[in-house]
DNA sequence: TTAGCTTCTTAAACCAGCTTAAGTTTTTTC
DNA sequence: GAAAAAACTTAAGCTGGTTTAAGAAGCTAA
């Protein structure tokens, strides 16, 4: 279970989430303290399911600091890691989140984490006040909804061997950061083969410092 | 060039988007036909380009009648088909709409279609005077960003085998609906391999009524 | 500070799906 | 309604990436 924070944590957390929605929309001071007190801010260990594929999805959740996943289970047992959310992005299983079904996926931190939670009644409460918030999300599953596009064009475009090279060119911290086995699923090819390809590399002398 | 039709089939055509934002959101008669306003009909033909990959994409469109694909070229030259829009789905190159960037996609006709197009100038217009409408776009794309995100769970999930077996059983009548070179390319495969497939299924007394 | 667990590496054998190529059928166009 | 173009089929040979297996190296916890 995450542990949810002492309220003291929640005015350093919420002005992450104020000046993202203020990047976003017009909204005033008030109403965005008012948004704010919809959300509980949560702290996540390492490795920690905030969502777990199969279950009830309670709460959708903002990133304040840390890494989140999000993966299932394939028939022959491995994790299939589907996307990240680093600071700033929202992560739940919106199908499960908004139809109260169970989820397809599960949510689980890679790093320890700080996010603010909010769960389907808060939203529709908080949204039916501040409709403005309407406009926010608008944009925030658009651009969600493009992202998860141009990942289908990638996956498509590259062999797995151009789509290592491409991913780990375009995000060499964030490759640092994560353990391989999660990039492999998250690449879609098995751990081995992410292995000899990181091989081929420094054998080519293309490798950066480690 | 798309058609733009003569004002008297937007009555029509209207209806039906009409009818599909009073399913998502609660508006008034007069403010469904302010928002019918703001569009324009237009007929494509079949193989027609709605959007074309590297120019201006200058519409949203609401389809109607018929069905849209959206697709790429790759580097090695073909075609890469990312997804399909039937009836009361909205399809554009939505980052290229939003940022007036050139498109990534181009947006085809696979039938003759009826569709209803919107600007991006029309659609700030038409959201700043129906803020009601943002509520609506948000769970458009909530929805697509969610189909999206299945996509990817099902191009990880399945053996290529598997994934034309998944779809064909799923959309039997699409599957019959489009040409066998478009279900390749949206499935991630050759035409070829497609055909053996199919070949395959139809010897082992699987396959349906021709 | 060692035992146990998880991650990472290496390498050989294997196979799903691609490429190529040539023929057939369907659709489009004039 | 004939000719051209596009779509579909079939089959052989090939290759990118998987599977399997076994060992090495890093972490984690008492």
């Amino acid at each position: 279970m995450p542990i949810f924070m002492a309220d003291n944590s929640n005015d350093r957390m919420s002005i992450q989430l104020i000046n993202h929605i203020s990047k976003h929309v017009s909204i005033g001071k008030k109403d965005l303290e008012s948004v704010a007190g919809f959300f509980t801010p949560v702290q996540a260990k390492k490795k920690e399911d905030l969502v777990t594929e199969g279950m009830h999805c309670r709460y959708n959740y903002f990133v304040v600091k840390g890494c989140l996943r999000m993966f299932f289970l394939t028939e022959a047992g491995t994790e299939q890691t589907i996307q990240f959310a680093l600071e700033n992005w929202w992560m739940t299983d919106l199908e499960a989140f908004n139809k109260s079904r169970n989820a397809s996926f599960t949510v689980q931190a890679i790093e320890p984490c700080e996010l603010l939670a909010i769960d389907k009644t808060s939203t529709e409460k908080m949204l039916a006040m501040h409709p403005i918030m309407e406009r926010y999300f608008r944009m925030i599953y658009e651009r969600a909804y493009s992202a998860s596009l141009s990942r289908i064009q990638y996956i498509f475009q590259f062999s797995k061997e151009d789509f290592y090279l491409h991913f780990s060119n375009t995000y060499p911290e964030f490759v640092q950061r994560i353990p391989q086995k999660i990039l492999a699923s998250f690449l879609g090819f098995t751990p081995e083969y992410l292995s000899e390809l990181r091989g081929k590399r420094v054998k080519a002398g293309k490798a950066g410092k480690d």
